[in-house]
DNA sequence: TATCAATTAATAATTATTATTATTTGGGAT
DNA sequence: ATCCCAAATAATAATAATTATTAATTGATA
């Protein structure tokens, strides 16, 4: 995770959008950021170095971001928006105790699902994305999760 | 769908919830609704044949059933919590022209994911729940979705 | 039927997010 | 390099969704 400032700006003008200090500084933040954060936690962790930059800011860049496809908004059970900077398929799991988001990734799910989906006619319905949700906790809270 | 006054009175009483007329109109308007509705969607349904109950009361209402398991809270795409009934194990899919949300059930598909999930160890972590979430468009909005 | 904790109505407050508007700026044209 | 202007931003107000407060009411137990 982590683009440098020239691959950060590359990746804006493909997609057409003027390159501004905002931008860059809301994008990398987001990048280095491991914990699918809210608007607000990025607003935070940006604001002692880029002081002037407001928190509407933050969200309207994020929104334009999105749009572009070059981040994902990820709805929680909580209702609060939180972003990811991952935007190859991966499924999220939600740790109620701690409030983490993490990623979770699988080939073989994927090949599972994708192959229930092709196999099944969904008549009138174009699918443009779907992920598998898992709700949980975490025994010890102060404890990584490991797949075994 | 839809359960009568016996069966919900029965059901609150089985969670050692008070039997309150609030209770009883909330949870029938879920029970009856096709839509995964919002809080205030309930809310507008009830209203003119109780006009005395709060949106802050469907609004705890809906918390106090939902705490006992008795309906589910779902969160979506836009931030915006609905209410579904149905609380046996089923997916849904987000239409995103239409703003529906729709229930999936397949008995294979759970089962697949079932399985999967079974096969996997995920150390420190006590599974709740999981669901596909399937997000698409309609083709024709105002038709329906079958699979085929 | 009296009691009292739980519930509710009414409303205020809060939180998350979006809109408004005046100002500024990136980047193409000159 | 400078001008130009649509697009972007800062500052702030507004809105939407949800939760908290508090006084009054009520369900259910004794």
């Amino acid at each position: 995770m982590g683009l440098d400032l020239e691959a950060v700006t590359g990746v804006l003008a493909s997609k057409g959008l003027k390159i501004t200090h905002q931008r860059i500084v809301v994008y990398q933040a987001l990048l280095a950021a491991k914990n699918h954060p809210t608007a607000e936690q990025i607003y935070d962790s940006i604001k002692s170095q880029n002081p002037s930059i407001s928190l509407a800011t933050v969200y309207k860049t994020l929104e334009t971001l999105a749009e572009n496809l070059l981040i994902h908004k990820v709805s929680t059970p909580q209702g609060t928006m939180r972003y990811d900077a991952r935007i190859d398929n991966h499924n999220h799991i939600y740790i109620s105790n701690t409030n983490e988001i993490l990623d979770y990734e699988d080939e073989e799910l994927s090949k599972i699902l994708l192959n229930y989906l092709k196999k099944k006619n969904f008549d009138n319905l174009s699918i443009t994305d779907f992920k598998v949700q898992i709700k949980g906790e975490k025994i010890n809270p102060d404890k990584g999760i490991s797949i075994t």
